[in-house]
RNA sequence: GUGGUGGUAGCUCAAUUGGUAGAGUCCCAGAUUGUGAUUCUGGCUGUUGUGGGUUCGAGUCCCAUCCAUCACCCCA
């Protein structure tokens, strides 16, 4: 066992018996998506350091202390294997001119990689699902967002389980002018700061909000909120997306301490989050980022999305007892002998011909062992093949579920049945 | 990254104050020599996460380390 082979620390196997949950997702997910006109956007997993230092921001923890840096030692470039999907969906966007044409629709999915101290719920490779709408100016695209959210839950049947916190941020000046109220705010309570608050201080104030601390929790109460320095037009925009909610009759929390940990939001910010999954509860978030494009060197252009932590939105289907769909056969292959296994070959292409999902078991054993495979698949027939029927060309059909006769027919025969049954 | 708890067969778990590592399940074979899911019988599986230490003797005590987990932190 010393010398054993493992995985990565935080980095985990997708085992076979766990793929069919995984695909379940998937499927409700595109199923979804297309209804909401959205499309596939697939970029590399790694990418140039300074796409996320730039996008991400400097000081954020993730660019800080989390990322997968490395420098390839081939050529020298600094690398990153990427933490989320924002950045590179929009250097692709800027790169190919997706926005030449008007706003774009965009998803996307795969692993992230952030070097965290893993916990149920919180992993080194990640995956998230996320989408992004580029180019649509407005609150629009914000509510679009919490609608179809709201309905993936409901699909998922995971609406009872979560809930949504919003929040607006501002733009780049309310936020620039709260932060300075913030930090007078704080140095003139300086000695009632805890280390977490006092390091945060000039590096992140707006993080000193989201204290857990109770001892900070009044004082935190007491800060000025960013809510009193939104403008007009941010203030319009808020108002639109909770009317928006209110349209479509989602109930929401405004929860003025709600941040990202992102730098490149502005607008609305919100989450969806359960308490079913202890501290890692956060199974969705997102907002408006009007900033990014240019910021990335592209033609300016609003912009909004969100992203779900998919692993987290299993945890949260199992906890809740979703049906794991079986992926059983149709028809599970038995054959014994030299000659019967030939046929056998054959006969499971003519049942594939006629679009059955068809096992042939492999590597010989008796009928009886083999009948136990047979049952173990979950298939709904066992199509029995010994040398008898291959000399003969015809199969034993034996139902191995609910009702019916085991009877021996031509293989031609035996396909039709199959056509029949389903 | 910080602190707490835990790690025994593929899986779920036992093992008295330190004294011979066990059960269920799974898997394999047979009862039923061409037939599963029930029943009965028999069989296989372990450097007790890893490496040190204390002891006549360690699954059990001590140290380190790895992994998981809970909370913090962070976030999806």
């Amino acid at each position: 066992m010393s010398n054993q082979l493992r995985a990565v620390r935080g980095m985990n196997d997708l085992l076979p018996a766990d793929s069919p949950l995984w695909q379940y997702f998937e499927a409700t997910l595109r199923g979804w998506l297309k209804s909401y006109g959205y499309r596939e956007l697939r970029t590399p997993i790694l990418e140039h350091t300074g796409l996320f230092k730039r996008a991400i921001g400097e000081v954020t923890d993730i660019v800080e202390k989390e990322m997968y840096t490395f420098v390839d030692e081939l050529n020298g470039e600094s690398m990153t294997l990427r933490p989320e999907g924002t950045a590179s969906c929009v250097r692709a966007v800027i790169e190919h001119n997706l926005l030449f044409e008007g706003g774009k629709r965009l998803w996307y999915a795969g692993p992230m990689f952030r070097h965290e101290r893993p916990q149920k719920g919180r992993y080194r490779q990640f995956h998230q699902f996320g989408i992004e709408a580029l180019g649509f100016a407005g609150p629009d695209l914000d509510i679009e967002h919490l609608l179809m959210t709201a309905r993936l839950w409901r699909l998922l049947g995971l609406a009872d389980c979560v809930r949504l916190e919003i929040n607006s941020l501002g733009g780049a000046e309310s936020r620039a002018r709260h932060r300075e109220k913030l930090i007078a705010y704080f140095l003139t309570h300086e000695s009632e700061l805890d280390a977490d608050a006092k390091r945060r201080l000039h590096s992140n104030p707006l993080r000193i909000l989201d204290s857990k601390n109770p001892a900070m929790q009044a004082l935190v109460e007491a800060a000025p909120r960013l809510m009193d320095e939104l403008d007009d037009t941010a203030l319009a925009h808020f108002e639109a997306v909770k009317r928006g909610l209110e349209d479509a009759g989602i109930a929401y929390t405004i929860n003025p301490r709600l941040v990202r940990g992102l730098d490149y939001y502005n607008f609305t910010v919100y989450e969806w989050v359960t308490d079913r999954l202890g501290a890692q509860g956060t199974v969705c978030a997102g907002g408006r980022y009007d900033g990014l494009v240019a910021q990335l060197g592209g033609k300016p252009a609003p912009a909004c999305g969100y992203a779900m932590g998919v692993e987290r939105l299993l945890a949260l289907l199992v906890e809740v007892g979703v049906a794991t769909p079986a992926d059983a056969p149709d028809v599970y292959l038995v054959n014994v002998g030299e000659a019967a296994t030939r046929f056998a070959m054959q006969a499971g292409e003519a049942l594939r011909d006629a679009g059955l999902d068809v096992v042939l078991h492999g590597g010989g054993g008796s009928f009886k062992s083999q009948m136990k495979k047979a049952d173990a698949s979950g298939a709904r027939y066992a199509m029995i093949i010994g040398d008898d029927e291959a000399v003969a060309g015809e199969v034993t059909i034996k139902p191995l579920r609910g009702d019916g006769e085991q009877q021996r027919i031509a293989l031609a025969k035996a396909v039709e049945f199959f056509k029949l049954v389903g």
